[in-house]
DNA sequence: GCGATTTTTTGACATATATCAAAAAAATCA
DNA sequence: TGATTTTTTTGATATATGTCAAAAAATCGC
């Protein structure tokens, strides 16, 4: 279970052992129910989780509407952006998809890794940067994609979402009704 | 000059003495001409620049049209993120609006930037937390609005945008047509 | 300053995608 | 397991926005 946050942390920078043994002193582990939620809107988000198993979904409340607008999956870390690193109230939902168990970090503690570790404030940052490229990538596809080639990009990129999400939220994260997306895919099955 | 990015810096970190010393002998003043490269598809990005005056266009080309995806005005950094932060060739051009002063900070120096202070370290994670939140919002409003309130809100928050940067890139950063952009604005102007 | 580009506007028409409604299928749970 | 709820599919129709074309306006280069 720690070794599979250490692998993560691994990937984007080697720990010295110190560094290392903070890990298992600052998570704790933690279950979420399907359906039960990760953040709420309105509430500030005062710890990040790193996801061992299960799935989650961000979305938030737009004229009495979810707009799902993220999903989580095991090996990254789920948290309210804005809420958390500001400490202000979410203005989104995180729901488990599916039952979760999480390893969490309270904002506190994250700081004061980041004040005592150079390598953890590293971590914080190609974290980020890593995050920041997927945005991006996400906001292309946005801008320069039809319904049809979102769906298809989203087959190939993360398979994950189409196979374990249901398609409702799938269709609301690609921007595309739910009636299009089905008639997509049975446009997609014929081929 | 050197105390416009100072202060930049400094509403992120209050850097100590040693580490805002660096600003000099890193950061090398340079002009981009209206119309010139910042940065080119199939290049290196080798170097971020602060920009101290004017402003940069940020598109990539799919199907031979150029989607503008981004603009960076005054007080923040400018940058190919992705091609930047792996140094792999850029997939994205960026282009100076107006002629353009910048600071210039060459990927290896950065490096040994974050390497040797811990607080500019920081000053990386917590910029890119920054960016990342502006990323989000503005896919949220991708992802929510209509072409006229995507028009609008960005009338309301960047106003800067809509004053110095000629109208096909405005339609084309809110992925509206060149067209319905223009029939927006009368609407709104009889209004 | 003036001709040449480029950008913006306006009009007619096309189309991708949304919406509404209802049936079919799947998932939930008591 | 069967009843109930939720999700997905299918059909008919509506609409926001795109596309093509050409005029009007603004900008640029010499």
């Amino acid at each position: 279970m720690y070794e599979q946050l250490q692998g993560y942390l691994n990937s984007f920078v080697k720990l010295d052992e110190d560094a290392a043994l903070e890990i298992e002193r600052k998570f704790v582990k933690r279950n979420f129910r399907k359906g039960s939620f990760l953040a709420v809107e309105g509430e500030v988000t005062k710890e990040a989780h790193f996801l061992i198993k299960g799935c989650c979904r961000f979305y938030h409340v737009k004229n009495e509407k979810a707009v799902t607008h993220w999903f989580s999956f095991e090996n990254s870390f789920v948290t309210s952006l804005r809420s958390f690193t500001t400490q202000t109230p979410s203005v989104e939902y995180i729901q488990a998809i599916e039952n979760c168990t999480v390893l969490s970090l309270k904002y506190d503690e994250l700081n004061s890794l980041y004040a005592k570790y150079q390598q953890w404030e590293r971590l914080g940052r190609l974290i980020m940067e890593d995050f920041s490229r997927q945005m991006l990538d996400r906001l292309t596809a946005l801008q320069t994609l039809t319904a049809k080639q979102r769906y298809i990009m989203l087959l190939q990129s993360e398979p994950r979402i189409i196979q374990r999400i249901p398609l409702n939220h799938v269709s609301s994260y690609l921007s595309i009704s739910g009636e299009t997306l089905s008639r997509v895919r049975s446009e997609i099955r014929i081929l």
